[in-house]
DNA sequence: TGGCTCATGTAATCTGTTACATGATTCT
DNA sequence: AGAATCATGTAACAGATTACATGAGCCA
């Protein structure tokens, strides 16, 4: 595997400009990051460890309205690794999507059964696009703030990409259609 | 992890034709779905064991050339269970790219980092997306075989969503371009 | 002869998810 | 009162990659 998700550096990143929980951080990743990265508690809270252990970040245990919080603050030392991650090229882009296998393998289930895998999947971007075009809109609104540009560039990303699927949905459905 | 390759069903799916060795299945994998997918060879030689163990293939031990191989061959148990997954809905179709997580977080970088990320992306696809369109360009020449219709929306997906790609790499690079 | 491809396999390691465990507060 | 959310964490388990180990043919 070595290092798929990237916890460490995420969670650095996520901090690098406001101090959060594990519990903000992960809902910071199925917001934000959601279209393009996933995360458990599970691996949350263990890297958070390792990173206060190596001085990455501190931790700050405090109590606010009778529940107990552990604040995360990033050190000098974690804003070096997060940089020194981020000059490193790209090391892994993956693409995973069980549906291109579905559909490679399609000829043992038929035309009616691969059509309705390309409908699933046709529905779920028809219903995630309007959310992200949406973003697009609002961020495109406020660009003054220099750090909204890059969130920008992952919201275009989104929209540019899920937009390539539903022609390529019109295409496949043409496709099988013509026996 | 929860079976995140499935080596079990794509052994299976490459089996449904042809037979093969693990080594073989091996270079199916790195050639026909190495845009959507991977696999290495200490996940499919245990896999293939299973699946033997489990009767959904059989195999057959011969030599040629001089050269120990072992002949794997799908069983009605492996076509009905390859049929079975195939029927079920997709369960996660994931992207991805350690781009975009460098992208969000460009603002730690700056800008001409983040765009030379975003340049080493739009390299790759370039130098991919005629390789994606010549295997169009050659199926749909094919496409009395029913089954090349199959990897046809494969390879359409790809060239589809690498546009989308090079596309938006114009959009970002104008974004991060005007200051 | 040396290097590449064919061919199979195992073990160590990594690390991620799921499920469980616990408990407080806030909303309805 | 009960459900949902806030909040932290651990342990079992799954499964994938990497590196290692071995050996035979083929080509230059």
């Amino acid at each position: 595997m070595a290092n798929e998700k990237r916890m460490d550096v995420v969670i650095l990143g996520l901090l690098r400009h406001d101090t959060m929980t594990g519990y903000e951080i992960k809902k910071r990743i199925d917001t934000a990051l959601k279209y393009f990265w996933s995360g458990s508690f599970g691996s949350i809270y263990p890297t958070l460890n390792t990173l206060e252990k190596d001085g990455y970040v501190t931790k700050a245990e405090t109590t606010e309205n009778g529940r107990a919080k552990i604040i995360y603050t990033i050190t000098e030392k974690g804003h070096s690794r997060l940089k020194e991650w981020l000059s490193a090229p790209v090391v892994k882009d993956e693409l995973h999507y069980e549906t291109l296998l579905k559909l490679f393998f399609g000829g043992e289930l038929g035309v009616e059964g691969t059509l309705q895998h390309i409908q699933n999947f046709e529905d779920k971007i028809r219903g995630e696009l309007p959310i992200l075009e949406m973003c697009v809109a609002q961020l495109e609104g406020i660009l003054e703030e220099e750090e909204h540009k890059y969130y920008l560039l992952t919201a275009k990303f989104g929209v540019e990409t899920y937009r390539g699927y539903l022609k390529w949905c019109k295409d496949a459905k043409e496709i099988l259609g013509k026996e």
